[in-house]
DNA sequence: AGCACGCCGACT
DNA sequence: GTCGGCGTGCTC
């Protein structure tokens, strides 16, 4: 849409509308007027506050529309940006996203949008004059007299929090009768989204030499730590000389230094990352690849999958790319999986690229979110690099999107709208002309099934960077294992190989897919298994915090209390985790430096960083770890990989169980030898023969892949079918159940609507879901299959009437997750 | 999501 | 008889 206010008759301006999405639960979006005197502003990507029913929400302008028939359109309020928080060619994707994942349109733009940037409406409730007086007077009724009375004391508060004050039985229906009485006043009032710019203080030296008195010591000091002619942050000028907040400004004032504001980039280690001069050489194969992609920017659309060997150098291959698509002019957004901390990708990206990338990475706060939004949106910087939401980045002119570990689940977003940001790349490239590059060691199945079928254009490097060598995989078989070793997991091919590790100075790393100490502590008084009270799974016995703790609602008790069922102190920790590894460890290897990462160790302040540079300054000698060092860094000096127990992954009642265990396998194992040293990998299983281990243990991606295939044929799982699962919660088991069993009825019954239903739609269950309870919260799953898209589509939206037509305001829940990726 | 409308049980 | 509970239905 273009200047929707300009005239098109000279004397009578038309009547101009606007298509706008609500961020509101809508099917539809609705159609508003626009004031003659805001026409002018009005641009698809702007928010606008706008009349609907008794309130006033926040929508997002979609384009004009046209006149509408049959029904009187209303007024927007105002307009509430002055820049478009999204390009126009955006709209298109939003209506698909929508579309395809059952979402309201409204809500996918809110969604999409950094928080932060929604005002907020809030309906403020103040006692009247009159309600004071009733209350004086006893005129109010008990309900009445206890909301009167915390408005006495607490002022104007949100009628949420008046409602929660007030204990059970409260209702905002309450409030609005005694609104009707006059007894309270209810002001409706915009809270703007907070926006803080996050910068640091600067200080240059202007001169040598202070011309300040001698006394004042820590004046001179302050231009001696200075450098000559570079800038210095406060925060380390303050190490140097600890007073210098105390000078700064007198000397500025003297023209002795300058001060200013300046937003830094810092690496984990709060050190600055210095721009980036060397460029690697590319191998033959990096060139090959960075050719093939290249030639296909500002051509059109095209989906490249690079699969590329672990340590193949593909992060140097995505840099060359970016530079070039920078030259033609064309915007970039680099999607990474989430990890804690800044990446290895981010910061290569910042050391090459500085200003021009916005980093969106989950540490920042709502406003500094926003910044660097806004920073896209301006046209300032032309990279945009995040986890998965980056997808949604407002940049013009896409001319690539690379999807770097492009198998990693963190891509799939788990609630409200469950996108899945690796497929949207796709979509989005495809919609906006653009080049997508899904770059992986160990591709997704549906991935290198696209590129099979054609849709995707592969390509390959097999080789490491300066020929370094695969490391050596030794397979130990638990089964043979002694009772005696089996107890801590740690046999003694793994032990000896740590020990040749340590005495030649190297570092290991031990992967271990289960934190805690114990995940299976039994009580010998009670018998039986220590469980959740609040769900159904296990606890897992925690040593360093003390405590039995619920992996999924979060419950901790402490362990001086004994069993939480009976008291007993007799119990017995089965089950193993990493914290239990780092026991034995410590053991076997006292003189050895142990340190942790996972989930617990990465909570305590600085506890991350702490491991990485005990790693990356060889103060530690073996690590132990979860997923989370398979993730986004790089230990050159590790030579050493053990993988403790490789079956935890396979277990799991998921078709993609196998596919998982794969890719944590063959990652974990491409952690050892990246640097000059040749690395070496200890796999311990109970299942050698099994093949996702076997190929794991070769490094051959096509031989699982095939094996695999087989698999999901048979069973008609992706990439032969298309899935969706409806998930069921609810707070008692009998409703919830009859509830899932209620929508599975109509969904089968969907089944004979239509002839291409009942040819290609699948219904199975509804079933309670292998957990089935997290948090007091009973749950039932069903999987939906389908084997011709199109028909699939029209079933599901089909579905999705269904349960908004079943759902109530109170009682169970149901959602449609299309594509899901978590079965449990 | 809200908010209103509308239909049934416990109070004046 | 009314007040207020929460089950449907609509929002340009």
């Amino acid at each position: 849409m273009k200047e929707p206010g300009v005239r098109r008759g000279a004397s009578q301006p038309p009547e101009a509308y606007l298509e706008v999405a609500v961020a509101a639960p809508l099917e539809q979006t609705l159609t508003y007027k626009l004031p003659q005197d805001q026409a002018s502003l009005a641009e698809p990507g702007k928010r606008v506050l706008v009349p609907m029913g008794r309130r006033r929400v926040t929508g997002y302008i979609l384009g004009p529309a046209p006149k509408p028939e049959g029904f009187k359109a209303r007024s927007i309020l105002d307009i509430l940006d002055e820049l478009p928080l999204f390009p126009e060619a955006m709209v298109p994707l939003f209506r698909w996203l929508a579309d395809y994942y059952l979402y309201p349109l409204g809500l996918t733009i809110k969604e999409s949008l950094p928080s932060g940037v929604n005002h907020l409406e809030l309906a403020m409730v103040q006692i009247a004059p009159k309600g004071e007086k009733a209350l004086e007077a006893g005129q109010a009724n008990s309900k009445e007299q206890r909301f009167l009375e915390i408005l006495l004391t607490a002022g104007a508060i949100t009628q949420n929090q008046l409602v929660k004050k007030a204990g059970k039985g409260a209702s905002v229906s309450t409030i609005l009768t005694m609104q009707r009485k006059g007894f309270v006043e209810i002001n409706r009032v915009m809270q703007k989204g907070r926006v803080s710019s996050k910068t640091e203080t600067y200080v240059k030296a202007l001169k040598h030499k202070s011309d300040a008195p001698a006394r004042q010591k820590s004046r001179h000091k302050v231009l001696e730590v200075l450098p000559k002619d570079g800038e210095m942050a406060m925060r380390d000028l303050k190490k140097e000389v600890p007073s210098a907040p105390r000078w700064i400004w007198e000397m500025e004032e003297a023209g002795e230094i300058q001060v200013f504001e300046k937003e830094v980039y810092r690496d984990p280690f709060g050190e600055p990352i210095p721009p980036d001069e060397t460029r690697f050489t590319l191998t033959p194969e990096q060139e090959a690849a960075y050719k093939e992609i290249t030639q296909a920017l500002g051509q059109g659309y095209k989906s490249i999958l690079l699969h590329g060997v672990t340590g193949s150098g593909k992060t140097e291959v995505y840099l060359r790319c970016v530079e070039k698509a920078l030259e033609q002019g064309l915007s970039v957004i680099v999607l990474v999986p989430e990890i804690a901390l800044i990446s290895q990708m981010q910061r290569r990206f910042l050391a090459r690229f500085g200003e021009k990338v916005a980093v969106l990475h989950s540490g920042l706060s709502d406003g500094e979110r926003l910044d660097q939004w806004m920073r896209i949106v301006r046209g300032q910087a032309p990279i945009a690099l995040g986890a998965r939401s980056s997808i949604f980045a407002p940049v013009k002119n896409l001319g690539i999107v690379i999807v770097d570990e492009e198998h990693d689940e963190s891509y799939k977003q788990d609630s409200r709208l469950r996108y899945q940001a690796r497929d949207l790349a796709v979509m989005r490239c495809h919609m906006e002309k653009a080049v997508t590059v899904l770059g992986s060691a160990t591709p997704s199945i549906s991935s290198r099934h696209n590129c099979a079928n054609g849709k995707f254009q592969k390509i390959s490097i097999k080789n490491r960077v300066a020929e370094r060598p695969f490391p050596e995989v030794t397979l130990v078989d638990l089964r043979n294992a002694t009772a005696g070793q089996n107890r801590s997991l740690l046999t003694d091919v793994l032990k000896h190989h740590l020990s040749e590790t340590l005495a030649k100075n190297e570092q290991a790393l031990l992967f271990l897919n289960r934190r805690g100490f114990a995940n299976f502590p039994v009580c010998l008084e009670c018998g039986g298994t220590i469980t959740c009270s609040h769900c159904d799974v296990s606890l897992t016995y925690h040593q360093e915090a003390g405590c039995f703790q619920c992996h999924y609602c979060g419950f901790c008790q402490d362990i001086t209390k004994g069993c939480p069922s009976c008291g007993s102190r007799k119990l017995k920790m089965m089950g193993m985790g990493t914290e239990k590894v780092e026991d034995s460890l410590r053991e076997m290897f006292p003189q050895a430096n142990i340190g942790r990462l996972d989930r617990d160790a990465a909570a305590k302040k600085g506890g991350l960083v702490s491991v990485l540079k005990g790693l990356r300054e060889k103060t530690t000698d073996i690590v132990v770890g979860t997923q989370m060092i398979t993730k986004g860094h790089d230990f050159p000096n590790i030579t050493l990989v053990g993988v403790v127990c490789a079956d935890l992954s396979m277990g799991f009642p998921d078709f993609r169980a196998g596919e998982r265990t794969f890719q944590l396998l063959a990652q974990v194992a491409g952690r050892a030898g990246r640097g000059e040293k040749p690395g070496r990998v200890v796999l311990q299983t109970y299942n050698p023969e099994h093949f996702c281990i076997t190929t794991a243990c070769a490094n051959d991606y096509e031989a699982f892949c095939n094996e695999e295939l087989k698999f999901r044929h048979q069973l008609k799982y992706p990439p032969f079918a298309r899935l969706a699962q409806i998930r069921f919660t609810g707070e008692d088991v009998k409703e919830t159940g009859a509830f899932a069993n209620a929508i599975g009825e109509e969904c089968r019954k969907l089944l004979w609507a239509e002839k291409a239903f009942k040819n290609s739609v699948q219904v199975l269950g509804p079933i309670p879901s292998p957990i089935a309870r997290i948090a007091r919260m009973h749950r039932w799953q069903m999987l939906l299959k389908g084997l011709d898209h199109k028909a699939f589509r029209a079933y599901l939206r089909q579905v999705n009437r269904i349960i908004q037509g079943k759902a109530g305001t109170k009682g169970p829940t149901a959602v449609i997750d299309v594509d899901p990726v978590n079965m449990l």
